[in-house]
Order: C-alpha cells, then sequence, then structure tokens
DNA sequence: CTATATCGGATCGTATAGGATATAGTATCG
DNA sequence: CGATACTATATCCTATACGATCCGATATAG
C-alpha cells in the first residue's frame, strides 16, 4: 500500500511548491524589496489557483519576508535598515563567538572535515558574473556558519540566526559590490582554531570576523 | 457572538481576525498543543468560508505554531522538549542580562515608572481561580520583561525573545502548578537596580532571575 | 479470537464565480 | 492653474462546488 515516498510527495501539495517558489524568487532577487507582489500575476505563472497562492503568502508573511495591507495586497519586505543593520551585528556578536567557543571544544576529525569543505567551496570563484559570483560565495558562506552553529550544540539559537540570515542574504545581494577576500582569511583563521580546538581563540576569531564583516558592509548605506 | 448587529463594516480584513482568535486560543490553551484543527470546525465556529482560515493558518504555520501534514491537516504545534527548554534558556542568558545592563545604563523616572507599573501588577493575585492567575501573572511577566528589551533598544533581540516567549507561553501555562512567590523579589532586585542605573547589577540580577525561572520550571518535565 | 480487506464518513486540496474596495486617471469647477 | 469629484479598472476578499485522499468501523476469512 505505502509505495514509494518519494514519489507521492511530489505529487501533491501545490502550496509548498509555490511557497518555495515565492521563496527563491525572493532569494534571488527575482522579486525586490518592497514590490509589490499581485496574487493573479502569480495565477497566471503558476497556473494554479488562488487559493495556494494565498496560502503560501501566508506563510511567507508569518515569517515576515512579505507584508499584507488589507484590500491592497501583499509587498516584499522592504530593504533592512541601518538600524537594523547594527541590532542584526549585535545579536550575531552576542551568539556566534560563544558558540563558535563551544563548537570548537567539541570538535572532531569528522565535523573539521565538513568545515573544512564549507569553508573550501567558498574560494573557488570561477564564475563569470559578478552577481553570481558572489551569490554564491553568500550562499556557502551561510552554510559555514549554520555549521558551527549545528556544531555549537544549540538547534533554537541556530534556527534564530539561520531565520534572521534568509531576511539578511537579500540585503548582502543588494549591495555585494565585490566578493571580499578578507573574509577568506578570517574563515582560515577560524578553521585554525577549530582544528587545535581552542575555544578562547575560536570565540575571539568569530569576533573579529563579524565585526570586519559589519565593516565591509557598512558603506552600503552611504 | 456578533459584537455588534451592524457587522456591515469590519475594521480589519477578516483573516486578520480569524488569526487573532486563533492565536488567542492557543495562547489560552482552548486547543491543546498536538491537537488537531480542522478548517470546518473554525468555518462552523466563526461562520466565514474556508479561505480566511486557511490564510490564518498558513500565517500560523510561518510562525511555528500549527504545523501542517498534506492531506491530513493542520494540528497545533507539539509541547516543548526539554532539550528545547534548555536551549532556550541559554539563549536568553546570553542575551537578557546584556540587554538589562543596557536598559539601566538608559534608564530614566519615565521608564522606570513603565517598569514598576509592569512588576507592581504582577502582585495583585486576586483571582480566585488558580489557572486564571497563573495566567494573568505569566502575561505580566512576559510584558515586564518586553519592556526591559525594549528600553535595552535592539528591537531586533526583543522581537527575538518576543517570538520564542509566545511558544514558551504554552508551556508555562501547561505546568502552572502555583505562582511563584520567589519571582517577585527577583524582579524587585531588578527594579532596584534600574532605579541605581547600576549596569552590573542588573545584569547579574537577571541573570539569577533566569536561571531561577529555569530551576523553577524544571521539574514539569519529571 | 485475530487479522485483513473493504466500505463509508470526514477532511483536505483545488477551481471557479461574484461582490466589495482601493487606486489611478480624467474631467470639471473655482 | 490648482483642487476636487467622479468614473473605470485592477485587485483583493469571500463563498460555494467538486474531486482526491486519509482515517476508522465493520464484516469476513482463517
Amino acid at each position: 500500500m505505502t509505495p514509494d515516498s518519494t514519489t507521492i510527495q511530489r505529487a501533491g501539495s501545490l502550496s509548498g511548491d509555490v511557497y518555495e517558489a515565492i521563496f527563491n524568487q525572493l532569494m534571488a532577487l527575482k522579486i525586490a524589496p518592497g514590490s509589490r507582489i499581485t496574487v493573479d500575476s502569480l495565477v497566471k505563472e503558476f497556473n494554479v489557483s488562488h487559493t495556494p497562492i494565498r496560502e503560501a503568502l501566508g506563510r511567507l508573511e508569518g515569517e515576515g519576508l512579505v507584508l499584507k495591507q488589507h484590500l491592497v495586497g501583499y509587498r516584499a519586505a522592504p530593504q533592512i535598515t541601518r538600524r537594523r543593520f547594527d541590532e542584526l551585528y549585535e545579536l550575531r556578536l552576542q551568539l556566534e563567538p560563544h558558540a563558535a567557543a563551544k563548537a570548537a571544544a567539541g570538535m572532531d576529525p569528522s565535523k573539521l572535515a565538513t568545515l573544512r569543505e564549507a569553508a573550501g567551496g567558498m574560494s573557488r570563484g570561477d564564475a563569470s558574473d559578478e552577481q553570481l559570483r558572489y551569490s554564491n560565495f553568500a550562499r556557502q558562506d551561510g552554510a559555514f556558519h549554520d555549521s558551527i552553529m549545528q556544531f555549537a550544540g544549540n538547534e533554537l539559537i541556530r534556527e534564530t540566526l539561520a531565520f534572521q540570515h534568509t531576511h539578511f542574504h537579500i540585503f548582502r545581494l543588494m549591495f555585494h559590490r565585490r566578493v571580499t577576500e578578507e573574509a577568506l582569511d578570517e574563515h582560515q583563521a577560524l578553521m585554525d582554531a577549530f582544528a587545535a580546538g581552542n575555544s578562547d581563540a575560536a570565540a575571539a576569531a568569530m569576533r573579529a570576523h563579524i565585526e570586519h564583516s559589519r565593516d565591509r558592509l557598512l558603506p552600503a548605506f552611504d
């Protein structure tokens, strides 16, 4: 009676598919921040009825990625403000260095290999398109940090930061300008601390990395 | 029950009203954690069509308060696990003492009065019903902490904690047993630090308060 | 007495139609 | 020339109908 679970999953749940499609368009900046999102246009684009689109939009609203105005419609969440930017980095500085220390304390060869792979993938900047290249870098940088959070052992904190990162991802893509080679050096310092299992060094390296990352992105507000 | 016979003009959207109604039922434990939520029952209860209910449910799903299983239906999010409980308190300990210190540093008479009022309201245990009494206490305790976060000046951190508190609120109500008078003393210590504008004392008081709160709730997992 | 198969009710997912409202453009009047 | 009122369109909001799927009860066979 229960055939392959793979076949069933794709057949149904139009709502889920629509949700992912819109989510990806948001992440890829195919829908600009603040721009309106009409359900009719999505109806024509996906060839589905209003209901699954509305449900997907509602879910995105709950996640804060889209906003709804009664009798006006949905629109993508506006661009991050300078204030929000500062607040986000303050949050990261309070959580990530401590998490990096915990991850370093519980480091093992398997985890180290995972991190090494995530960190190594970023250096391969082979994409000719600047936009695409930075997009890849941002995605892998996010995965790198997420892995560290995973190894720190607090799933709640990991989810919290991943959730914020989702919002922040859009900002980064808007003002990418150039891929920062410096980030690679900072990641290397982090890796060295992890390899040595040095908690204090990991926390310090993470703190420096976040502060430098903040300073690199700050000119975007000019 | 209709608030007014002339329900021609609604202040907000039906979706929003339905969302709030379900949200309140979740918070008041009228819908038990893990129990199923059928849309038809809500249709009959609110006398509205499927669409706004589905949209509200989708929004709650985005916020993590309800879960959806394809072709099965919605159900309230399950009760918090011991692991999640520990993780939440670790998060609080990383954020709230620091925030309390910042709030103390920027304290002024106006803010102090606001906090005093929030803290004072909790002591009035006039409700005869034990459940209702603790419910009021929990709500005001949440507002008290939220005000502190507000004065700490980081809206993002405030929202993050408020969001987690929403989930946690349900847990607290499930295992309330007795209103803890000790919490009032801890709040008083916090207030003293705020009144003195003493950052270090505020951070220490907040840390002690959170740790004691954790220890008070820990027996719920036996 | 137990296990399996079948049947029916219940629920979700999807599609379509009609009513209500805000926004934009245009015309008119001061 | 500017401001206001009006009309038209686009969009959202709500309701209902139909099809697909799952859960539970009952009956039957071993």
